[in-house]
DNA sequence: CGGGAGGTTGACAATCGTCAATCAGAGTGG
DNA sequence: CCACTCTGATTGACGATTGTCAACCTCCCG
């Protein structure tokens, strides 16, 4: 069970969540060709428009999507780390409707789509966890709208915060304490609409509030009050779909 | 080839359209168990946590999905026509992270989400189709993210007539010159994040430049230049994922 | 020690929201 | 055929969240 030696163990433990995966599914997911590859901070794994031709599974590090619009501005559309699998989900369409960028310098894995595709195909359950994958994201995809459309710029952010939490967590790549957050604040504006200046205010809001802390150099953020920040970010992670483990509402329950 | 008989016979056409489907696969889509049922206007399809245990196919009418965030305020994320498959590709997740609602009296198909999966694992042809569906699905939510994060009303609102041009007339429910729009302002405002005053007044707008033209009564919106809507609304139908369609572009093209 | 990226602030502008009144059209019952 | 009612559309006055502009600060690094 613990065969950790892959770099596509991660996706192997992703995929695993999403539903029960025997040991010969899981070999088949480490047996899928790969080619590994650094890519540095800033660097683009995909173009929009550019055709996709293979897909990418991060082993290390973390990846934005983008879209720009007519006006030039930017809005994030989607955040990834270890073990997403960021065009993974796209196997099936042709051409990019999104770039996809790195956050940070990154270790990150290269599968033919034809491969992910026969995958899917030849063993029904890994296809299942990949579609559930997908489905998650599209999940999180609703919400941001939710999140962009019709909350107020504290309420968004401490809501990308939870969700950053939860997300990290189950990862493996934070504690509830806090986490490294891999973005700056003209990134953060981009991802929740609003505008860097605004963000740093609503920041600074929340810290005022003793709902959190920052550590300007390591960009760490520090949650010091779980239950109020999700009450401030009406945060709810049924949308998450994380199942089988604790839950944010398990947590602030247990901290209340 | 013409066997329009059955009510699946628009999701089948649907998936067709998404990829080679020979005539065994089709079939299989058709002989699919089905039970039809008759929903109001304003009839709920699922509610938000509740748990999922058929798919749901539209045959006649149109619906939304919904959130409903903390304030109160509602969140439209996605608006469906004849031929979606609404709740279909939620067959892998078993709560519901948003609400469906019909906007219109409607047929509509629910058929088991057994069936649903194993038929996609039993026919590769059909499950790419319909994950390819739900991956489109989840293009369209990016760019409803980047619409209402970063676009100003009145391109907003331009945006979402070009989408709904496009897919209705992908749908053969709507023609070049218009189409009818079977939602309210206070619906539109929902859905791209605004208030009912401020679309109605952005909306007049779109009528004082001669983009569009509004029937109050049949709620039919007929579009008077539609190179100029595509520009107002910085649209470009790529994330529509259209394939061998006749674009948006190439429809502008013509008539400029 | 200079340069640069990113974070912070303040003053001011503007898009968009709120509130509330009024209007228009469809359906209903007498 | 007309009053009545209800939903949805339209407008105006006013308020506020958020954006814009621009300066300054802080830390890191060569």
């Amino acid at each position: 069970m613990l065969l950790k030696s892959s770099p596509l163990q991660p996706m192997a433990d992703r995929l695993s969540a999403h539903g029960d995966l025997n040991d010969d599914d899981r070999q088949a997911i480490l047996d899928l060709p790969y080619r590994m590859k650094h890519l540095e901070r800033l660097a683009h794994v995909v173009h929009e428009r550019e055709t996709i031709v293979q897909c990418c599974v991060i082993v290390t590090g973390f990846a934005i999507r983008y879209k720009i619009v007519g006006a030039g501005a930017r809005q994030i559309v989607a955040m990834h780390t270890a073990g997403d699998m960021v065009d993974l989900q796209n196997a099936f369409l042709t051409v990019a409707d999104h770039s996809v960028q790195m956050l940070t310098d990154s270790e990150v894995a290269f599968i033919p789509r034809e491969d992910v595709k026969k995958l899917a195909f030849d063993r029904p359950a890994v296809g299942s966890a990949m579609w559930l994958e997908t489905l998650v994201d599209a999940s999180i995809a609703r919400e941001w709208i939710a999140n962009v459309g019709r909350r107020d710029a504290r309420t968004r952010l401490a809501h990308l915060l939870c969700e950053f939490s939860v997300k990290f967590q189950a990862a493996g790549i934070a504690t509830e304490d806090g986490f490294a957050l891999p973005m700056t604040q003209d990134q953060l504006a981009d991802t929740v609409g609003l505008t860097p200046v605004h963000v740093n205010r609503s920041l600074r809001g929340l810290e005022a509030e003793n709902l959190i802390t920052r550590n300007r150099s390591t960009r760490m953020v520090s949650i010091l009050d779980w239950a109020k920040l999700v009450s401030a970010g009406d945060f709810d992670d049924t949308y998450l779909h994380l199942r089988g483990r604790e839950s944010a509402f398990a947590r602030s329950g247990r901290a209340a």
